[in-house]
DNA sequence: GTAATGTTTTACCAACCGGTCAAATTATCG
DNA sequence: CGATAATTTGACCGGTTGGTAAAACATTAC
């Protein structure tokens, strides 16, 4: 008898361990373009390499292909705040947090789409994560960065928008690539483009936040 | 004889112009939230008040419409960058950019988002306008940022680089307005994360763009 | 008023959508 | 090998989708 997915408490199949991760890429591949609308079980099977029955075998439904992409990005996307230590050189934690969310839309820039997509269409299948672990933990970081300021170690701001301008430039680079490479021209589109915004935004964030005594 | 639509010179009826501004500004609701493809046709009749083949009258496809708004938010959406004036007051100018950028993000929050789902989704519909008029317009104002630059007017910095992170930090409180709501609370949510918002952007950059003599 | 034009509705279509089912096929294990 | 369980397939279903055709209705111009 066939059971449809990891029902029991059983251990999952080396097929299908693999089978599963190729179609939680392709699936990747497409909502992170199309979002949860617009995309069809359809696509991601046929990104995946196999039929539509076979792909609904392994995930009953497409919501849960998406919920599961989501949560893990949920997670590795939050990695680099969770970093964030308090303890640290205030200008070398700020600075390492750019550089690591940087890098993060460099070489994740499907998942970043993918989160932006969701985001973008109101979060309602996230709305819980945002206004729970992900609210409590800029809560906790932000009162690290004030104590910073209050200490003198950094310029005074508001810490919230300083953390929405930190995700909002890097995540750029990757939800808006299309328009970035096309106003920096062919030439541009190497890599050298992250090198370039990563020197502009170390400039901008360290003499943003210098304390300037004038 | 019904003729489909303004299709000789003939001039455009009152009933026209009137009903074609309801479809409009009802399609940016749904483009704006669902993405091209995952509108409908029915979803953005519903919103407009009438039956879908009324709807299709107006417009003879979907892509019709989106192609429509799309037109109109990237001319609008130029407006501040093209108000941008080389003999101005450097700092003056960078900050009244930011402020409208970020007035633009507060009043059209629907525009931002139809926006940024077409280049989310690749720009397949606008990438000729984004190679071109774009490219041309912000290769433009880049020479006049490096112009200021050079006659150490403000600090050296990629001018690419600067106008991304503009766009980038005032979209953000339109595109990712849910999350933004999410992470400051319900008592944040009024327009007064608006001018905190404003007065944030204005610190990071003016002093991250201010010629340091150290 | 009436004829021409402009607008709206009703009924419809073929393609696509998410998902099911049972049968056929393949892998695993004793 | 044979039996059992895991995987894959093809045929199918009800609902939705973008779009059409034609007739009914409303408006305007003379």
């Amino acid at each position: 008898m066939a059971i449809p997915r990891a029902a029991k408490t059983q251990r999952r199949t080396r097929i299908q361990e693999e089978k599963e991760e190729r179609i939680l890429g392709a699936a990747l591949d497409v909502f992170s373009v199309n979002g949860f609308r617009g995309a069809t079980i359809d696509q991601i099977a046929d990104a995946a390499g196999m039929s539509k029955p076979n792909l609904l075998y392994y995930f009953r439904t497409k919501e849960a292909i998406h919920r599961q992409l989501i949560d893990r990005v949920l997670f590795t996307w939050l990695e680099p705040l969770r970093a964030f230590n308090a303890d640290g050189n205030p200008e070398a934690e700020i600075r390492s947090y750019i550089r690591r969310k940087l890098e993060m839309a460099r070489d994740y820039p499907r998942e970043s789409r993918l989160f932006a997509n969701e985001i973008l269409q109101g979060a309602p299948r996230i709305e819980d994560e945002l206004k729970g672990p992900l609210k409590d933990l800029v809560d906790e970081k932000a009162e690290v960065i004030r104590a910073w300021a209050r200490a003198g170690k950094i310029a005074r701001c508001d810490p919230y928008h300083l953390i929405f301008s930190i995700w909002s430039t890097t995540q750029h680079y990757a939800d808006f690539d299309v328009q970035v490479r096309a106003v920096l021209g062919q030439d541009y589109a190497g890599d050298g483009r992250f090198e370039d915004a990563a020197r502009f935004l170390e400039q901008l964030f360290m003499d943003g936040l210098r304390v300037r005594n004038t």
